[in-house]
DNA sequence: GTGAAAGCGCTAACAG
DNA sequence: CTGTTAGCGCTTTCAC
């Protein structure tokens, strides 16, 4: 398709200058009726358009941002990059996507790529915003940019969850269920300063609430092997009777392994997820979470950089504490006599309740089936 | 970030020549050691990048190859697009993605901007490949490009499921199951020449296994309006044992409205869903699908594209049997006498038999609750 | 109202 | 080995 017709071939056509031809294609300065119609004319019969290069390079802008983000298979990323890309196409503008597949080294290299293309701006998130080449490098080109899910470093903004706060919440919807002791499942945990954050919440507001230390449990994959490392964790911590999961993902994959060991979600053991990912209300027993907003998030992120390259206001990012919302669901129940095996009642076990010998006794039973 | 280095700055730092500079940044022709340091150095100090806008517009190249899909909140597509990036990014490709939300105007649009930024190749899904004029455009200008789960125009090649059979194993699962009375529930049924292909494939099979043909039911969205819709669907077809979902989410959302509705999956209802996503073997029931594979579609059809850009051989597509595979899960379920309430039995009741009042007097005994 | 020409950043052909 | 130059498609002065 080398020989697609250029504004050159139109004014040849049209018997004139190549600044009337592009006057008239961009309907930008004056022109007569008559060469009006010859350049329209001309434009239609060679089924001419516009090349964005020739463009781009006399403005020296290129009406593309680019977006990176760990990955689109996880749903949080592609309903935030939707939500851009709809502010994108709104303002005319296109969007170059990168997935690094949590990879820190592919960041700095889709840095360097899109600079590379001139994006006018650059949206993304990256594994750690404390310490990221990648972001280091677009500062210094001074790239109108905004980070999209990672805790702002200081001094900046970003558009993200409060996971701190958010995995506090988490903690206290255990406390007041009753739950003492509770593990935190992550993936990525290394890779992916949210997950870091959310556990420091989730262990912080334990701590305040007189719960136990959470017991962590990081995993490569929400795959099969999860159902062995989840029944090697919880025979190590008998006394546990509640989960956080770092995602929706493996908070559900928790469940089918617990469902495959016989221990009952949420008799047994009760698992709380994050993100709010719409399967988590098909499902039976429906997943308590934290419910964020991706999609609010992403088009935030995308007019900030909008604002920043023509300069006009940029939104104002949501409150810290609105990013997110507790759902109950029912992988989340009290710890009450019922769950227990034991026959002893306890209306209100305070939370410090050692409930553990009962949880742990139930479970077992389970296991040695 | 107007002030970013170019190549003639390079060189006059470097004092040579803009060839020189060029030739030894690129590494392309001879270049004296001395000269060499110089350029690096002055390339170094000025943290020099090149500008893929000037280099494309000399070549008429901009590595860049464009995407078109209804959604990436379907991760059917988040995958396929997934795939195809990676195939891509591989080849040192960028990715441009539109993504059209299913809408028909957009798609003519999104090809005409991916034209003019020129993109070296395109990727696609179009809602109807019989008759899109995005796709026509593109054949004017003889883009080099893949379909992607579209099914094949005449003489044409594309990446896709073989709807149509996919749909037939599953009239094939519910023959099997002997339930003989279905129904096909499809979201934007009209826009979607999948959903058509399914639906026809369906009906057919089930034409030639003697089942009822399956009644329509059309929905706008998988929320909270699909229970009641499934509800008066049920009520006006009492004799319906088994739905076939025109994909997972609806699949999985119709479990939920029937679980509402106090009706059993599958006891009193089996539901068979389309796709194969992740979650589907996450919850309880399992879902019973046909298995797809986007991330392979996804890189196969970019692996295509490329090959038609470098003009080498291009992959050949899978056959088309082999393009899905039915996946048994525990909401598709033999109807028996044991999911009959009128204490009949009948072992093996034949494909034709009309099992329907008792299906029906079971969940209408649900409804009156 | 119109056209010639410069120049955006880069590469490649051609002289030196 | 190295520098000069033309030109990719386009917009935009600036004369006419």
């Amino acid at each position: 398709m080398g020989q697609a017709a250029t504004i050159k071939d139109v004014a040849q056509r049209a018997g004139c200058g190549v600044a009337t031809a592009s006057r008239v294609l961009n309907d930008t300065g004056p022109a007569s009726a008559e060469m009006r119609k010859r350049v329209m004319a001309a434009a239609d019969a060679l089924d001419f358009q516009f090349s964005d290069v020739g463009r781009s390079l006399q403005s020296s802008t290129t009406r593309t941002i680019g977006c990176i983000v760990p990955s689109i298979e996880n749903p949080v990323y592609a309903d935030a990059v939707q939500g851009a890309q709809a502010v994108f196409l709104n303002a005319g503008y296109q969007m170059l996507l990168i997935c690094t597949n949590y990879s820190v080294e592919s960041e700095i290299h889709a840095v360097r790529t899109l600079i590379a293309k001139q994006v006018d701006g650059i949206l993304l998130t990256v594994g750690d915003a404390q310490n990221s080449e990648g972001l280091d490098l677009i500062r210094r080109r001074q790239v109108p940019h905004s980070l999209l899910f990672n805790a702002a470093p200081a001094g900046q903004r970003s558009w993200s969850v409060d996971d701190h706060a958010a995995a506090a919440a988490v903690a206290d919807a255990f406390a007041e269920n009753n739950h003492a002791h509770t593990g935190f499942l992550a993936l990525n945990f290394l890779s992916s300063d949210r997950a870091r954050h959310r556990y420091e919440g989730f262990a912080e507001r334990c701590a305040e609430r007189g719960m136990a230390p959470p017991a962590l449990l990081e995993v490569d994959d929400d795959g099969l092997d999860l159902t062995a490392r989840l029944q090697d964790f919880l025979a190590a911590h008998p006394e546990l009777t509640g989960i956080f999961a770092s995602n929706d993902f493996l908070a559900l994959a928790a469940i089918r392994s617990a469902r495959r060991l016989f221990i009952d979600v949420p008799g047994d053991l009760s698992i709380v997820g994050f993100d709010g990912i719409k399967v988590g209300q098909m499902v039976e027993p429906s997943l308590a979470t934290i419910v964020t907003t991706p999609r609010v998030l992403g088009a935030g992120a995308g007019e900030t950089v909008l604002s920043m390259i023509d300069g006009s206001a940029p939104p104002d990012v949501p409150q810290k504490d609105q990013t997110f919302s507790f759902r109950a669901g029912g992988s989340l129940a009290p710890l009450t006599a019922e769950s227990k095996d034991d026959g002893k009642v306890a209306a209100f076990p305070s939370p410090d309740d050692p409930t553990r010998k009962t949880a742990k006794s139930n479970r077992r039973d389970q296991h040695e089936i």
